[in-house]
DNA sequence: ATCGTGTACGGTATCAATACCGTATAACCA
DNA sequence: TGGTTATACGGTATTGATACCGTACACGAT
């Protein structure tokens, strides 16, 4: 076998960030970090949806239109997402996909996942709150995150309001700048 | 050849994020992420001392070190750090490494390199647009951050504009969401 | 020598964010 | 059973953010 090939599947299998292949929403290979970080075994993985590696049904939904547009113009998107689990516990991670096929986005897809925190100091993020960030960092008002959940601006403001205290920041500016990357931690 | 490598091989190297290899800091394998980020072909780049993708020799000399205890201890590091492109132009990158020999953690390093303005490449910040960022990313005010700076908050105003403009973001949420918490480097 | 850009500042206008006041329901827990 | 929390929504009031209008100066590049 070709020596190149081998070099580029151990660096694959031995990258300090979880990587992931698709195929149309269903995982066809990812590496040792992608299993280790969601608390499974990569043999029980391959083939599986990534339904089970998202919190809910909805948010499994949800994130596959948000960065559609971005990956059909410019063959790649970024977000910042929560991943689940085996045990239940949301993972917070920096999410990168890059697409194969860009006329049919979804349909071969090569992403890598880096978590910014384990377990964001302790505090859980409801399902609403999720939702809520999700706008938030793609920059969207209360007004559009309502029109997007179906609620009124009003409640987006209770669950902003929230998120504020839980973290402690003054504003959505700081919330989102500790949302973002990990800082060094060793 | 065996499949399950290939389908690895492939990923590495569509992969939406740079990763290289290298053995004793001599670069031994990446992937298309990778050398597009800093300009090379990967031909011309394999085979070569990472001190050339550095800013500086010195620069090249200090990253040796601020991780290797970590790596020794836990296998893993992440930082920071400025990369050089072939061009001369700086990049900032998120970077995180693996080290398949934690005896000797330099011996054979898996990396992965993330610039963190991944949204506009080449674009350089400021000084003062540095400085600003680091007022937003602790939650501060137009008003707080000209006092801190000696300026006036119309001022603020003018390179907070200035920011949302480069990026093509709507607003400081989403600014923040794709940047890093800012430091200044000034 | 003009052009572009960054810097710095003033004004005005509008919308968004934040912080309060209030009510109400549903879930869970001790 | 009562206490807490999340959800959901209404009003009002204040501050902040953003987008325009304008001027001015410094600096580097073509």
């Amino acid at each position: 076998m070709d020596d190149f090939t081998r070099k580029m599947a151990q660096a694959f299998d031995a990258a300090p960030i979880g990587m992931a292949v698709s195929h149309h929403r269903v995982l066809s290979m990812c590496n040792t970090s992608f299993a280790e970080m969601l608390g499974y075994d990569r043999a029980n993985l391959l083939g599986q949806s990534f339904r089970i590696l998202y919190p809910s049904h909805a948010e499994f939904d949800r994130v596959r239109d948000i960065g559609l547009k971005a990956m059909e113009e410019q063959g790649s998107y970024s977000d910042e997402r929560m991943m689940r689990r085996k045990d239940g516990v949301p993972v917070w991670c920096r999410f990168r996909a890059r697409t194969l096929t860009p006329g049919d986005p979804l349909g071969h897809l090569v992403m890598s996942f880096a978590p910014i925190r384990d377990q964001l100091d302790g505090a859980q993020l409801t399902k609403r709150e999720r939702e809520v960030l999700s706008g938030l960092s793609r920059g969207l008002t209360s007004k559009e995150i309502g029109r997007e959940l179906g609620l009124s601006p009003r409640t987006i403001e209770d669950v902003r309001a929230r998120l504020l205290r839980k973290f402690e920041v003054k504003n959505t500016s700081e919330l989102l700048s500790r949302m973002s990357y990990a800082r060094p931690t060793s």
